[in-house]
DNA sequence: GTCTATAAAACGATAGAC
DNA sequence: GTCTATCGTTTTATAGAC
């Protein structure tokens, strides 16, 4: 397979196991199966490394995110399909763990993607929102911008939480809490 | 000042702002102004000081949201107190971007006081908000406990967001979102 | 493109004098 | 209790052969 593309997969891992403080180019070869050489060819270092893996992670989350955001259906199903995917929530969100990272947010290049990740996801949600407010989906008047911030909120939290407690219960309560909120303002 | 002391009390700025992967204790001497005689008669070593002061963050922690959810007041009048309290929004949760570091979440002792943390949070909430209920405060039913961990949930994402970010207008706009959702339920 | 050798600095701690 | 010296390891590369 090609080293290159290995090494931005083997990063992306990393990244999101360790952050950027906790991840050392040797980790990233022995997980990658490539040299010191191989490495410092392809990339300049370890940030221009862990450039390319971000913006690859980053891209990846905000496709899934659009393709459920699409979906046919209410305001409430396209949200309700986004927060209930299925995730890996004891590995926490790839980038969510990013943005507590010093060195990451120290590199106005490195954040840049994830800034730009939940910016999308907020806006995304955002006109999913407008959408159903125009459709007269809901019954309670309220801020689509706001609302869609703190359901991007909401699900980064369930994240924190199941980490601190080692436990996905908290996500769970979190996504059951936020969805019943959100059932309460649908017209009926 | 005592040594010990300030040891503690530096390590908990680092842990804040670096993390502990990313504090050395070199830097923790040099921020207390103490040496490493000093630091290692005073603690067996990086993990031992960490959990020093990891305990004392949570206890402090802990202390600043029970005073808030006592006040006097209504169930919204007490989460309100305690979602709009003034925080340094850009420097995120002392306790949530601890959840994210790889070498704290892999040692028990570590994490355990970051754990009950969020646990006693979501349980004070919890109680505050069935209090609400037998107080007929609310016209709408929820179930208590997903809506306290949504709440907690909330803010630390709201955190996140502003350090992804590098901006405290996501925070504000995720306690805006939620202190709406949490007005709908009120009765009038 | 990949390999091995080398290296300055930082990391995390230990030892022993004072 | 605190200081300085020392130590083995890891980090983050660079250099040059192949």
């Amino acid at each position: 397979m090609d080293a290159k593309e290995n090494l931005i997969v083997s990063t992306q891992e990393l990244l999101w196991e360790r952050g950027y403080v906790g991840m050392s180019p040797k980790a990233i070869q022995q997980k990658a199966g490539a040299g010191q050489g191989s490495m410092y060819h392809h990339f300049s270092g370890k940030a221009a490394l862990a450039l390319a893996a971000i913006e690859r992670s980053a891209a990846e989350m905000q496709a899934q995110a659009d393709s459920e955001l699409s979906l046919q259906g209410s305001a409430l199903a396209q949200i309700s399909a986004y927060l209930q995917r299925e995730r890996e929530v004891l590995r926490g969100c790839r980038m969510g763990r990013l943005a507590q990272d010093p060195d990451i947010i120290a590199n106005e290049a490195l954040s840049l993607p994830i800034a730009n990740t939940f910016t999308h996801l907020q806006q995304r949600l955002t006109e999913v929102l407008l959408q159903g407010q125009k459709n007269q989906e809901f019954q309670i008047d309220f801020n689509a911008t706001d609302l869609a911030t703190m359901i991007v909120s909401a699900l980064q939290g369930g994240y924190v939480l199941a980490r601190a407690e080692n436990s996905d219960a908290s996500f769970k309560r979190a996504i059951n809490g936020l969805l019943h909120m959100l059932s309460t303002l649908i017209r009926t």
